[in-house]
DNA sequence: TATGAATGAGCATTCATTCAT
DNA sequence: CATGAATGAATGCTCATTCAT
């Protein structure tokens, strides 16, 4: 009886795990399928119907894992600022709080987050924008996670090395900064550029950080 | 009958010129009506029955005068660049091809641009993303013109102050970087501030056109 | 030229006449078709999409004749109480404020208003329930109508014949009673009836007209 | 052996009767809480999946208890009228088949089922029309069991009192209309009241029975 | 030129129902 | 018996665009 027990018991355990992860499964496929088309057509020409048909899912089940199609696009933002958060902080964290971190989070930027993240990058700067008032806020509360990121960094260096910014203010002003050139210049030399015609990205990448770099020293007080 | 076809010409010509002068007032009608609109509720919420009623005429007159809803995003957008350039464009020569033009120029965007032209800038930076990609294109020659009156001015500058940037793409890096700057900042601080909350925007723009200057000047090489 | 401008004059009106008459001409075959439809099938069983292509028109068209879907009910319930009061009205109106006003309105109802007007009876009393709570407003209000109309005649042929209620809450209360009367007795026996098995109606009628007046006379006060 | 049978069947027994215990509570909780949504929000705006969730079970299990949706309206409209019926019926019963009987069958319909038992009402009169003609048919099937009892207690307290009605027919419309009379006098006065601004329901419950045993008495003949 | 009625493809969303576990 | 994930048909509604007048 036991035994019967026990094994109704694992069996039980072990059918409901593969439920669950079937769920987690189908979730990760729906939103991988949705971040594919999105990107690829763009937010607005992606119908619902299309991303189920790429998940190869009914309708009705994009709906019971997503409540609106306005959340697929939320979920793939977040992810993709919860990929770029852990880029750059992994690339700041080798050095020991000094700028070289901020040089190395740039790099990483252009030389890892654009090449190995494109469709996160696209969704984060490009589909994000023109949407709902939700959207918007939305976008705004993910994204600040981003800047107290590298405002703390950017205070925590300062300390190291004696430096800091007049204001707290400034320090914002350069974190936001720093995040506006890594978009602009990779949304126009990635995004842009025919695929065949790709410019040295890697040469790119190490021009625009020592332009940050030149601009987070430029503010400094000693 | 010599008489009479002149007096015929005459109104005829009168007329003409009245009506010439009538289109050209409906054509700048639709397009700020568009904007007002476009900027109120964003591009894809805003019809293009919506615009006609605002502008006081019918859907057809609409058509009349743009070939598609499409065309009068574009239309606002190259008109947004060209007042762009234009007060970026006047600020830098207020100076005599000096660093200080820059300057200039980075308060003239925060300090006319953003103030004076907040539609402008809304449409150039929030709503002409994330759709077709004709508009796309279309979007990236026009941006196109503004960064090469930046390039170009740096290469002047240099010229002028004997320094250069090591390469052609460098130089368009720094463009590309300080246009990336001008707008991130704006739109974080003027697009998501309420209304009663704003900050100092002056300081901002301060401590933006600093942090660009030391970008400027890091990458030089003399 | 005068006569040229007259002309034109009348081409123009009678072009801008004909198209007057076409638009109210489909606005009255969408009416009937809605009517139609939603008498046979139910107003939730009906789609925009049937009343369309019974229409012979297009879905858009609809739309633009009607702001939704309910609108159609709406319109169709306000033309069966303002067809149901006409009839109740010149019925009554042919005696001179007796009591045998109410007679004749009552067999009107049973004779005329429930044989030549069955879709609107429909409409009336069965389709029109359940609905949103704009719906419920709408109806209640438009019944108002017909309930002030009843409680008039009452007052009326009072005045005249020397009794009254009451109260004036008795004299609604009887008004009420008899539309319940009404809608009940012709509801039981006109919808509830095979075709091929319709009980006398005239019979009908006249029983249900005689129960009526009996509960007329009982609440007066002379 | 036996033992243990008798254990073994005791056992099943009493599991076997908490289990029909329970069973029985779900369908009623079932019915409850369907009918609470359905008054509420009416039936078509009330979803399978939300009685579900009212009654804490899931969407299956509602399936396993009622074959579709619209039979838990069936359901409940026979659990109506069965009410209705027991609260008329026992009115009625307190007098020794007189005629005193409707009038206290009358009173019992306005002061005691539409007040207490005001969610039936709603299911009777209102939510159970405008549906598929099977529930028409089943509305129509339920209804008669009511109208069978009036008509019985018509022609039972006729005997009594030496009169009679013409016919048969008759005798059904004279039952007709005081079911009529009940509905939309109950309808008019307590649906439609804003609840601060409820009138005098007893009052009115008066004139309205005064107004049926009018109607009663002017087509007896004797 | 201007009008505005007409079009109809397109879309997001809902929900009753089923069925494997 | 109970669960709840999955289905997919169905629907109301929008809106860019056209075209006869």
């Amino acid at each position: 009886m036991q035994n019967a027990d026990k094994i109704e018991k694992k069996e039980l355990s072990r059918s409901a795990l593969r439920r669950q992860r079937e769920k987690e499964q189908r979730y990760k496929v729906l939103l991988t399928s949705a971040e594919t088309l999105i990107v690829k057509n763009g937010y607005h020409k992606t119908s619902v119907g299309q991303i189920a048909d790429h998940a190869e899912v009914s309708v009705g089940t994009v709906y019971f894992y997503f409540k609106n199609k306005e959340e697929l696009l939320i979920k793939l933002f977040e992810e993709g600022v919860k990929t770029l958060r852990h880029v750059l902080g992994s690339a700041f964290l080798k050095e020991d709080n000094s700028l070289k971190g901020f040089e190395n989070a740039g790099l990483a930027f252009f030389d890892d987050f654009c090449i190995n993240h494109r469709p996160k990058f696209t969704i984060l700067f490009k589909e994000a924008l023109g949407l709902s008032p939700e959207m918007e806020t939305q976008r705004k509360e993910t994204l600040e996670l981003l800047i107290n990121d590298v405002t703390s960094a950017l205070k925590i260096v300062g300390d190291e090395m004696n430096f800091s910014y007049r204001t707290e203010q400034t320090a914002r002003v350069v974190t936001v900064g720093i995040l506006g050139i890594y978009e602009r210049v990779a949304y126009q030399y990635i995004m842009w550029q025919d695929d065949t015609n790709t410019p040295n990205l890697e040469e790119i990448g190490k021009d625009a950080v020592a332009f940050i770099m030149g601009g987070i020293n430029s503010l400094t007080i000693s």
